[in-house]
RNA sequence: CGGGGUGUAGCGUAGCCCGGUUAUCGCGCCACGUUUGGGACGUGGAGGCCGCAGGUUCGAAUCCUGCCACCCCGACCA
């Protein structure tokens, strides 16, 4: 293995490649287009998931699990949404292998094991779930119905990247059952607010609201919200979906309920998820040429302490100093790494470190025995400082929140220094193949002209953002009148 | 799914045009010793059906055919 990574200005995406396997998150796997997430990726993954379950809970919402398997006249009952998916979808048409008479020692399909009816594996689960909430629902009694599911979809992808775009990727999903159309809407609303304080708190990573327009609305849905997220290449990535579905599914799947007037009624619903792709919103927003830049609430260690020593009585020395440091910050909720490999030696455990993106790291050796201190080090800055033993804890306490804080507001600072807005379709064409990142300009609001500026531009509307002044303008291309300004960007 | 490129040890590679002893080099790995405040050094060692399957040939990493995987660019998508 190399020991440097390529830097993000000589291949960008070389460089996030690179970075996910170097700093041990995920890997490819033998089947097409499906990565393994290895134990350090799928520890960041369980810190996101821990997060968004607790505030999951908190708005109300219940876990459940629902088959992957699902039957073809169930996937297809709501048109628009089967029409959406069809194209990348994996079925199940046999469920028997058998010894190959022509091929000794190799199994084939067996021809007479053919499934009456062919079972899609979800891309999404709303047919399934929709029938089966036609069972649970019956009185406005039973509602609202507020279930979320965390599971693994499959949609068959042409072009992979590991954690962007993969042929199977974890989610979770939340499906939801109302009695009214406004508090399915607020809903939606509440669940993509939960997804902008997650990425924000939590992820650090500043993000837009919005709604999508009709071309990027998920298929099925009467309006998709989303929040879009803005990466260091000036692309944007959508990082979370929340869908108003309107009755599309209660009609589709016969889910009705009786209203307090006794009357049947369709129920109103909505679904939103997050996936594994927040992984590659994480690492293409915060981290830089040396690795991996983790924001403390999602870091597997927190803090990692390197002992640096000559003898083994200054090893012995330096542990009993380490276990001292540990048990104080343990105290405090912040996780500790002690890395007293003898295999590696101080400067090799500073490297790796870095490129995993541990936000601090303490290094102790005999000079810090002798004074009391120890070397701590920031990785978002990679500033150091010597401290002193005394007031180490609350000084690491503090810097937990204060790198929490810079890496959001450095992501801010870029993010809102490439918002830029435009007058004229030369002045877009030229910041799309220039500076990049959001386009803030005025569109007519049809499809044709969302399209042609895609063909000509390759920038598509990432959202109209919720909070989009009323504001008197011509569209960009078109020149007919516009109200509002909308976002565009390049995508992943 | 279309166009282009690449597959040689765990990783990165030389050799391929122009077929011919034991397949090159670096990193990593193992053992021993010296080392340890920013990716250590020395000595010795292990590791390959040259992506897979056919074919041409006395002989194939090298030539031909098919397949597979990965990367880049398009179309599609979270």
């Amino acid at each position: 293995m190399s020991k440097k990574l390529t830097s993000r200005a000589e291949d960008y995406s070389k460089w996030y490649n690179e970075l996910v396997v170097k700093a041990d998150m995920a890997e490819n796997s033998a089947v097409r287009g499906c990565m393994v997430i290895k134990p350090y990726g799928y520890a960041i993954w369980e810190k996101m998931q821990a997060e968004l379950d607790r505030m999951f809970k908190e708005t109300g919402h219940q876990n459940a699990y629902f088959p992957l398997l699902i039957p073809k006249s169930l996937f297809e009952a709501e048109e628009k949404n089967a029409e959406g998916f069809a194209k990348e979808c994996a079925v199940v048409t046999h469920y028997r292998l058998q010894n190959d008479p022509d091929n000794p020692g190799k199994l084939r399909v067996d021809p007479e094991a053919k499934l009456e009816e062919e079972l899609v594996v979800r891309p999404t689960s709303e047919a399934i779930i929709w029938n089966t909430y036609k069972g649970w629902i019956q009185s406005y009694r039973d509602l609202p119905l507020l279930i979320n599911q965390w599971a693994n979809v499959v949609r068959w992808e042409m072009r992979t990247r590991l954690f962007l775009r993969t042929s199977e990727f974890l989610w979770q999903e939340g499906h939801t059952a109302h009695e009214t159309k406004a508090e399915a809407l607020k809903e939606t609303q509440t669940m993509n607010n939960v997804y902008a304080t997650f990425a924000e708190n939590f992820m650090a990573i500043p993000v837009i609201q919005g709604v999508k327009t009709e071309s990027e609305r998920f298929a099925g849905a009467i309006d998709t919200y989303c929040i879009e997220a803005l990466m260091q290449d000036g692309k944007a990535l959508q990082a979370g979906t929340s869908h108003f579905l309107g009755q599309n599914f209660a009609k589709a799947f016969d889910v009705k309920f009786t209203n307090k007037e006794g009357k049947q009624e369709y129920v109103w619903a909505t679904s939103w998820g997050v996936s594994t792709r927040l992984m590659g919103a994480l690492i293409m927003t915060h981290s830089d040429d040396l690795g991996l830049v983790l924001p403390p609430n999602l870091a597997p260690n927190q803090v990692v302490i390197v002992p640096i020593y000559k003898t083994d009585e200054q090893f012995e020395e330096i542990t009993s100093v380490v276990n001292g440091i540990m048990k104080d910050l343990r105290a405090k909720h912040i996780t500790v790494k002690f890395d007293n490999r003898t295999t590696h030696r101080p400067g090799a455990k500073f490297a790796q470190h870095e490129l995993q993106g541990v936000p601090l790291r303490i290094a102790i050796g005999p000079k810090d025995l002798e004074n009391g201190t120890v070397e701590l080090a920031r990785r978002d800055t990679l500033t150091k400082e010597v401290v002193s033993l005394n007031t180490l804890t609350d000084k690491v306490e503090g810097l937990m929140t204060e790198i929490q804080d810079d890496l959001y507001n450095k992501a801010l600072d870029y993010r809102d220094s490439h918002i830029t807005e435009v007058d004229t379709f030369e002045e877009f064409k030229a910041v799309i193949d220039g500076k990049g990142g959001f386009i803030s300009a005025h569109w007519d609001g049809t499809i044709e002209t969302e399209d042609k500026i895609k063909e000509v531009t390759k920038a598509t509307i990432r959202c109209i953002p919720l909070d989009a002044k009323e504001e008197n303008g011509k569209c960009i291309f078109s020149g007919s009148v516009s109200n509002r300004r909308v976002l565009f960007a390049k995508a992943y």
